[in-house]
DNA sequence: GACCAACGATACCGCCCAGGTATCGATCCC
DNA sequence: GGGATCGATACCTGGGCGGTATCGTTGGTC
């Protein structure tokens, strides 16, 4: 199988549409068509039900785009880190960390300090981004290694050290009647009037729909709260970086995170190896 | 990148040394280096220092060659895995189970009945197959689900789920001084005169180096241990199949061995999903 | 030190296949 | 029933892949 042909049957299969697949990938419509029955008539299976108005996909059809998106994406990832792997043979060396903005970050700062001082230590960017958006960039290859919070990410195909564990609080605006609770419990806030959880974009860009008001990044959900127009569920260590307008209240029934350390399988790098040492540690 | 250019790097990183590399793809010398060169070109990078006279890995080269390996094993998965998808859409269903071949074995029967008395259960094959050789079926897209022992075997790429934990014990010949002992240590078993530890064949098929007999398969192991000539390590539950002339000791400071239950991310089938469910609940 | 063997690179050629244009055939909609 | 839509088919062209022949360099050998 070519990524040529791979790449043309994901194309299809996002698409659902012949026409508007091959303007996507630049060619005609034509050569498509022939691609793909090649690729069928390789795999000795139907991929496409086509009825000449409508393109469907077969059960082997689904089967081949969630494994071919992670082939794809396995060849992407082996061309960024091989060229990024060259740079660093002749250039500077450095890291690139993903982790998600606004959370973890005294942990965060206490392993970029011991890095740092560690024999060998190389510099290290780290990249802030979005929720989830740290996953995948390490399966892209952007980074080097990530910060990824369980339950929320998921770890699958890398290889993980778990960091801590934490509880969860609720971020709720100062002043409000539940501040001051020692704890509260899943049903408490699931059950506020006036101040739902909100929305966070899914990795495409659009917003689930539902309640909530539409958020982008942590900054403007904090003043979404302290405004009152929502409260969040948090790990307890985004309480170092709440300000006066702002109170946090333990829920003792929330699933516990876990701030693990992944980095990809197959990472040859000395510096990663260091990292990970460092950070396991602490 | 395409996939033939991956596979041609590939072949003259292992062999290092394009003719031969020429002479495993089937193709000529000449088109090769072409090949090669090209891919040096577009990625930006020297993969390869030839000097006329050897052939060797460069940095960037070594990680492309494990990188491009994986990309390889996720298209050729693939591949087998949407071929797998279509014979189960138009043939008789079933899923592929791999296990260690004597390992487990009671945890695994339980499993099968279970899982055979879920509403909607499909006949599942079980692969019984050599230490490690689980996590290649798996990766391969030859098998559906696998039983993985940790730490012995990598659970990257995979999603998992624990099923058991056990500790280990050391198997002896019957009638051994130390079987009258209710538990021993690691350094009690090194020093064994005349008991070494089993060699296990490479994934490619090599001995490593060293001393100890060469083993292959389970009762060719237990046999050994039988004869006197060596002696083994091994998660508690083998003591099931074990016969009279072999006796087992705990080993207190042997690390713990976890089963867990693994399938590869991107699985949509019912029928795995229902017997993880079912491996879960056990 | 000159010759030879080994090995990767280069030059050149032929053919297959990817991609393009034109068109067909079926189906849905008005 | 006519037109629009959309995938499939027919046919052509060109680039690139693979082949053979050969070169250039280097290391080993007598």
């Amino acid at each position: 199988m070519e990524t040529r042909e791979l790449r043309y049957f994901v194309a299809v299969a996002e698409e659902l549409h012949f026409g508007r697949a091959a303007q996507r990938l630049g060619i005609a419509q034509p050569p498509l068509s022939r691609a793909i029955q090649q690729l069928e008539r390789r795999l000795g299976a139907a991929l496409l039900d086509r009825t000449n108005r409508t393109v469907t996909l077969t059960e082997a059809g689904l089967v081949l785009l969630a494994e071919g998106r992670a082939a794809l994406d396995a060849i992407d990832a082996a061309d960024r880190r091989t060229r990024r792997a060259a740079l660093a043979a002749t250039g500077r060396p450095g890291l690139v960390l993903a982790a998600k903005a606004g959370a973890s970050s005294e942990l965060l700062a206490k392993l970029l300090d011991a890095y740092a001082a560690e024999p060998g230590a190389v510099p290290v960017d780290v990249t802030l981004c979005g929720p989830a958006e740290q996953e995948r960039l390490l399966r892209e290859g952007r980074a080097d290694v990530a910060l990824l919070h369980r339950p929320f990410d998921s770890t699958a195909g890398f290889h993980t050290a778990e960091l801590s564990t934490e509880s969860q609080v609720v971020v709720l605006p100062a002043g409000h009647p539940l501040t001051v609770r020692a704890h509260v419990h899943m049903a408490d806030i699931t059950a506020l009037p006036g101040l739902p959880l909100p929305r966070w974009p899914d990795p495409d860009g659009a917003y689930p729909p539902g309640p909530g008001p539409q958020v982008r990044d942590h900054a403007q959900l904090l003043q979404l709260i302290a405004l009152g127009r929502a409260c969040t569920i948090s790990p307890e260590s985004c309480r170092a970086q709440l300000h006066g307008d702002l109170a946090a209240v333990p829920v003792l029934d929330a699933s516990t995170v876990t701030t693990v350390i992944a980095w990809p399988p197959h990472s040859r790098s000395r510096a990663v190896a260091d990292l990970i040492r460092t950070a396991t540690r602490l």
